[in-house]
RNA sequence: GUGAGCGUAGCUCAGCUGGUAGAGCUCAGGAUUGUGACUCCUGCGGUCGAGGGUUCGAACCCCUUCGUUCACCCCA
């Protein structure tokens, strides 16, 4: 047997099993945009590397060691975009959408990160995206937060989720309490682990996001940055929780919550389930009010939010997802060469007639019980069922697959071609 | 990148201390000449992930490798 071709590791098929569920998520994610006015944006899944390498940080583990790079054919370095924001942003400077204007946008779509596949992380995974220029309000940012707590109610989700906030300040009271940081870090040295004396010098404030439990102690004591908050940061992040209180969303404030990406200033939040094994968090983002200009822009100010779909859709129960499989209204059986001739061209009539309804052929011919055997399982309501007694006085047999005692049609019938039309009709409202 | 578990039919899985490969589901046919679902019968379907080793003999033991799952790291 000649070795069989897979599928990337960790890239996966989404099988007709479950297009249902996530034509569900995509449409739900649709509406939910459409409800707050927010406009689709689609960039390439591939972009120049120095826009990733510029944007997420050089430092961090998605530049370092997660991005999917390699030369074009003109020796240009290319990325699969890990992520969504820092191509949204150059799509948005490049056609001018930024300057002067405010922009509420959102894209769906495969995100690429080369790291070992486990439950809820995939290297081909789908994210959706939210991101808002132009406005710099703690109300936006409150307007973000709110529309994914209205998801997870649409979704029935409230009860797994829960929200975490916090502030990150301006960059320039980032950077005081980021030395005050590092000198009551650099005094517990002996109790940092390796990670962390790496990060010491690139990037101490993840330090505070490590699980290792030998060192939660010293986390705890070490200086808080909501206590070395700028007078504008402070102010933003309490009316932020005033419009969160005012509409009765619960949150957390996580004042270790410090996001991976370089690019956050000000509000960061995450919405995290412990329903994902080590996967916790669902949705998450903040604001980056550094990034556009950063990546040549004129300063406009930016807040934005990444929901993993593939997260999602695994904390919907799979019978909620079942039940959105869509199956055919009716099956058309056709016995015998006449039949399948005539029957052919009918059930194209049918279609042109009832534009929305499902009309699946048993094609390949067989047996009559065959035929009604795949009949049945395509978990059509009605057959539809065409042979030479039908067509030698012009009707076709209608048999109810479904009905139970006490339906109004529970007996097989016989109708005109033309009757069929209201019948589908019917079944399709 | 590191660690652990698992790879047997299209799918879900049995297979004892090493002794010639099994079930259920699916699919096809039949019991029932044009009536499905429930039942019964029959059939199709496997280089036991791959390569090497030990042995008279390996799905089973050993080594290597690939895949996969979960976890660490990190993230949506």
């Amino acid at each position: 047997m000649a070795d069989k071709i897979q599928s990337i590791r960790g890239m996966n098929d989404i099988l007709p099993a479950d297009s249902p569920a996530w034509q569900f998520i995509e449409e739900k994610l649709r509406q939910l945009m459409q409800s707050y006015d927010y406009d689709e944006i689609r960039f390439p899944i591939v972009e120049k590397t120095a826009l990733f390498k510029r944007s997420i940080g050089e430092v961090t583990d998605i530049v370092e060691k997660e991005m999917y790079t390699f030369d074009d054919r003109n020796g240009d370095s290319l990325t699969l975009r890990p992520e969504g924001t820092a191509a949204c942003v150059r799509a948005g400077i490049q056609n001018g959408i930024l300057v002067n204007q405010q922009q509420r946008l959102w894209y769906m779509g495969p995100m690429f990160r080369h790291e070992r596949p486990q439950k809820g992380r995939y290297r081909q995974f789908h994210q959706m995206g939210v991101e808002v220029y132009g406005l710099d309000g703690p109300d936006i940012d409150a307007e973000l937060i709110c529309m994914t707590a209205r998801l997870w109610k649409i979704l029935g989700l409230l009860d797994s989720v829960k929200l975490q906030i916090n502030s990150l300040g301006t960059p320039a009271s980032r950077e005081v309490y980021r030395s005050i940081l590092s000198g009551y870090l650099q005094a517990n040295k002996s109790l940092l682990d390796e990670d962390s004396l790496r990060r010491l010098q690139s990037n101490p404030l993840r330090i505070l996001d490590s699980k290792n439990p030998a060192m939660q102690e010293m986390i705890e004591q070490a200086p808080r940055l909501m206590d070395h908050l700028d007078d504008e940061s402070n102010v933003h992040f309490t009316r932020l929780c005033a419009y969160l209180d005012s509409v009765g969303i619960t949150y957390e404030v996580n004042t270790r919550l410090v996001r991976g990406l370089d690019y956050y200033s000000k509000t960061v939040f995450e919405w995290v389930t412990d329903k994902l094994g080590a996967q916790g968090t669902v949705c998450a983002g903040g604001r980056y009010d550094g990034l556009v200009k950063q990546l040549g822009g004129r300063d406009t100010k930016a807040v934005g939010f990444a929901l993993g779909l593939e997260r999602l859709i695994s904390l919907l129960q799979q019978d909620d997802l079942e039940k959105h499989y869509k199956h055919p209204h009716a099956v058309m059986l056709m016995m015998g060469e006449r039949a399948q001739n005539a029957g052919f061209a009918l059930t194209e009539e049918l279609r042109n007639a009832v534009p929305d309804v499902r009309i699946l052929s048993v094609c390949g011919g067989g047996s009559f019980k065959t035929q009604m055997k795949r009949a049945d399982k395509s978990q059509a309501e009605i057959a539809l069922i065409l042979g030479d007694d039908e067509l030698d006085n012009n009707t076709v047999t209608v048999k109810y697959l479904r009905a139970e005692q006490g339906d109004d049609k529970t007996q097989q019938e016989q109708l005109s071609q033309q009757q069929l039309i209201p019948l589908l009709t019917e079944k399709t409202q």
